[in-house]
DNA sequence: CTAGCATTGTGAAACATTTCACAAAAACGG
DNA sequence: CCGTTTTTGTGAAATGTTTCACAATGCTAG
């Protein structure tokens, strides 16, 4: 597959979600016009984007809707379930543990690890919180999918380095620093520091 | 000012990170190779971000760590403090609360809003939870700089409208949705399951 | 069955961002 | 003081992304 730009997968999973109101409400066929109105793009954007992956739409009618909600969750690989380790059970990996979207969308928190001994042995949203010392134990064999980095800074490289080890692809970070891991391995970095900064920036440079 | 890639704001957001690192460590210049290697970025990237701005560097030398620090802070509005309101008092609310980083960098949240009659009333990291119906009679002369917006997505729109009314020109924004506001309205939004979708395409069509 | 209409799919053009490559400047060693 | 080395700042080239514009297609109505 050629490559496809990161904006247009960014794209595809705002279609994705406007698709499933559409489907929701019975509607049975969308314009790409429709799809860009309230997606903040344009029409032209819409056929672009899907054209990457394919036909999907009939010329002088639009997009089948359940048809290209079932294109756009294999697309994105939304069609199966992930299992999901989250590192860190602090506020933010507590939000996250039981975000509803989280397990809507295939993502299966299947083990959590603390250092903190007051948290280790609690049980978590039917999970008891493990120490993080022996994540190679808990995790060989678990087949893990994806990792939630929800750690200090200072750790959070030597913990990608021991879970791109146990063989995970792919970590979701919220540490605010950039993780350095091999080619094969998947990272998105979410720094909310970064976001407040563009967003000051915005603010002070306004028009 | 001419205008500068969003892409720009964000490398620089890491420079300035990267450059307090240094400043701690006694550090008294910094080459742009410096700056791009632990940046994730290249040399001339580095060079070109910074030139949308000035000459802050000496050839031969490198950059001067303290004043480029001054300088990045300046560039990004770090050099002032910001008064935040934070409208939804749920897990991520609570976690934005009491993350360090946010009073850190200059934002000060100054008032909490929320709709459950069991969290109104309650001190919250010394204050107290107020019934978003009084958001206007609280927020009218509170001169606030930035609302957080962390409600369902269904009344977030709405309430962006109130805050758009009540002056407010920065929103950043944790509901899933596009919200819709003024030309003149910074609106950030961090999307979570955005995030974990493109992290899902990138694990499927991985190489 | 045909005319008219709506809307897709897609090359080409326009625009934006990144990378290249090198002259200019500054420091340093001798 | 001069040659060598380092590193910036920046036009120009290369690459990447978005927008334009229109032929192709299929639907609908008569």
């Amino acid at each position: 597959m050629r490559k496809v730009a990161e904006s247009t997968i960014r794209r595809l999973s705002l279609y994705l979600r406007l698709l499933e109101e559409f489907e929701a409400q019975g509607i049975a066929t969308v314009s790409s016009e429709a799809l860009a109105g309230r997606g903040g793009t344009t029409s032209a954007q819409v056929r672009k984007d899907l054209s990457f992956f394919g036909s999907f739409g009939k010329r002088g009618l639009g997009y089948p809707v359940p048809e290209l909600v079932t294109e756009l969750r294999a697309i994105l690989g939304l069609d199966r379930r992930y299992r999901v380790a989250l590192i860190g059970a602090g506020k933010i990996g507590s939000a996250l543990v039981q975000y509803r979207g989280f397990r809507q969308r295939g993502f299966d928190i299947v083990a959590i690890f603390d250092v903190d001994p007051a948290k280790i042995g609690r049980q978590w949203n039917g999970l008891v919180v493990q120490d993080v010392a022996r994540l190679e134990a808990a995790l060989t064999d678990a087949r893990i999918d994806m990792a939630v980095l929800v750690t200090p800074a200072e750790v959070a490289q030597a913990l990608a380095d021991r879970l791109v080890v146990l063989g995970v692809k792919a970590i979701l970070n919220f540490a605010p620093i950039q993780l350095s891991v091999p080619d094969d391995v998947v990272v998105k970095t979410v720094n909310l520091a970064l976001e407040l900064e563009t967003l000051s920036y915005e603010l002070t440079n306004r028009q």
